[in-house]
DNA sequence: ATATTGACTAACAATTTTGTTAACGCAAAT
DNA sequence: ATTTGCGTTAACAAAATTGTTAGTCAATAT
């Protein structure tokens, strides 16, 4: 079979393992996924799990490597332009990181559920994460601290603004079954969830930063 | 003498392996827990796990239900008296979640962790918590309108303002691993940062209610 | 003194989960 | 036509994890 013909056809061996142990992983952890149960809801047999990729622990370092790719991505657009205005930039950061958690509502329960124990799998997001954290403060910092010099906003730590918005953008996804039993459904329908967090966020952070 | 120590010396078979079992859930997950690792940690021989508990299941169980417990006076303390102002029952919600989570820095990630995949044995947790924290926001609810009715603060959905509180209160600690790498130790001294939070959050919080 | 009871140990059994291997078929290359 | 290589399968092996049991020991009751 050539590889144009594979193209048009519905996906591969491999390709469906990494699907199926994608959701396995986000859903259950490293400890809670199952080789079996993902061979299983990917339609193949078991050996092929390990044919294509050795081990557990192989596939899970390719999944990861991924996320951190997305990551990056996410932390590093909203901070690309440093002509925007301070107010367009926080704008941009959290829009951006909700649309991100929302495309991937999974993923934050998942990297705090694997952080606990078992840092040396981890070692290696936590290095990268924080680099790119680092970057996006400074620049934050950069743009409030020249905003300041204006008079167009009261000084403030970028640490403690960036982990002000991150709790709000990321907690109610990574409590939602929580948020959901507790509110009779608050989130049930996420578009409209997802434009009045912006909204309200946005409001909130800006609030902290009057002059 | 040390808490190791302690726990050879002082305490009975059973409260050693309940203790090291506590900890070893709290911060591996059910499915990342090894029953022999509990039993070593409490320095007992792996047949004692069984003797006193059965099963990892049932162990599992009744730290769950212990755990409940704690989480409920947690939650219903500060809205069970209804004499105070707004202001005093928002500030006594935010310091007193704040000094339990402080008091229990894994419990919210070993919550979240939990959450996912294995709902049937959450079931208990969900149902128990949204109870109580639909008590706790109906109360504030009420407390809300009167303050609105009597002009002292803007009108605001107690859910939406419940769901910024846990936010900015619980997602430091959940993420803590990311915030200390990324943050240069951020949170190292805890209770400067713990008081630090208390007012952040409190000022954050009444900002959102000036009329 | 003897019997009984409960905590305990060591060895073992069962189950679950991960990983391996020999053999097969089929398509492409020689 | 034969070989070669890849994807595949089924059965097996190994390891890890949970759970059980027969029997020991010491304290206590009879």
């Amino acid at each position: 079979m050539n590889s144009e013909d594979k193209i048009h056809q519905e996906l591969d061996t491999e390709a469906k393992i990494l699907l199926a142990a994608e959701k396995e992983f986000m859903l259950k952890g490293f400890a809670g996924a199952r080789t079996t149960s993902i061979a299983e809801a990917a339609g193949v047999t078991h050996a092929m799990f390990h044919y294509y990729f050795r081990t557990k622990e192989k596939l899970f370092d390719r999944i990861i490597t991924e996320k951190i790719e997305l990551l990056k991505d996410a932390l590093m657009k909203p901070v690309a332009d440093m002509d925007l205005t301070l107010d367009e930039m926080i704008r941009n950061i959290i829009e951006g990181h909700l649309d991100f958690i929302a495309a991937n509502p999974d993923l934050p329960r998942f990297i705090i559920g694997e952080l606990s124990g078992n840092s040396e799998r981890f070692a290696l997001f936590l290095d990268k994460i924080s680099t790119y954290a680092q970057i996006m403060i400074s620049r934050m910092q950069e743009k409030i601290d020249s905003a300041v010099a204006e008079g167009l906003c009261c000084h403030i730590d970028a640490r403690t603004l960036m982990m002000d918005i991150a709790s709000l953008n990321i907690f109610p996804y990574l409590a939602a079954p929580i948020v959901n039993a507790a509110l009779d459904n608050y989130m049930a329908d996420a578009d409209t969830f997802l434009e009045q967090r912006k909204k309200d966020n946005y409001a909130t952070i800006m609030r902290k930063l009057k002059p």
